[in-house]
DNA sequence: CCTTGACTTAGAGCACGCTCGAACCCCTAG
DNA sequence: CTAGGGGTTCGAGCGTGCTCTAAGTCAAGG
């Protein structure tokens, strides 16, 4: 699959995935005889995943770091588990106060 | 009250209470003989509300729509009701993807 | 008096996460 | 064989929301 063609499922633009792929968010992609990326229909999986991160707040170099991790293998599984238990704490926060904005917001609708 | 005096109660720096200020989203305080800002007390509302609805994700400039409707007095009533009823639909949007994110954590540090 | 420290303004700078432009390359269909 | 529509790299620019610096004013305590 070609930049574009993942783009289109992935719903980052072509720019996007060029750009995670600099920083590292997405490992550097095979080349075909033209130069050009050809990914793997499992990268998906991977983009699913960050953009969930994503939605969830969690900051690039945190993903980064996972990533990292992540690319060390089994050894680092406790590392990543905390990680992701820290981040999930994080979240679980954040959803209680929008739930105590959204009263706050119910009471001045009404 | 100056300035200091509400940072340390708001939360907010000085440095952006004035920014607030500049930008419109804080009304232009009163100075007291030597130019300094004398804030009365009920400032903290508006500055609570503006905390909730930033919590939330509001763009500043839907909170300075909502400021100046509120500006123009009752007669703006059902327009405010309005964007603060389309706010909530995006927030309760929001908490809803946070919360099915929440579940592919769960599973995935399972 | 003098120092200390909180205040004033205007405007520059920063962190984040993209987003886009320039200049170029390569494949395919008409 | 050429036009079109992909792709490539590098690097600059942007939108949001602050954050900070510089240079100065002012009031109060020792």
């Amino acid at each position: 699959m070609k930049i574009g063609e993942l783009a289109k499922r992935s719903g980052l633009t072509a720019h996007t995935i060029r750009y995670y792929e600099r920083i590292g968010l997405l490992p550097y992609a095979d080349r075909d005889r033209s130069n050009q990326r050809d990914y793997d229909a499992s990268i998906m999986i991977w983009i699913e995943f960050l953009g969930r991160m994503k939605t969830t707040g969690m900051p690039i170099r945190e993903m980064l770091r996972y990533a990292s991790l992540r690319a060390r293998g089994v050894a680092t599984a406790a590392e990543r588990r905390e990680l992701l238990e820290r981040h999930r704490g994080h979240v679980r926060k954040h959803v209680a106060e929008l739930q105590a904005c959204l009263l706050v917001l119910d009471s001045k609708i009404a």
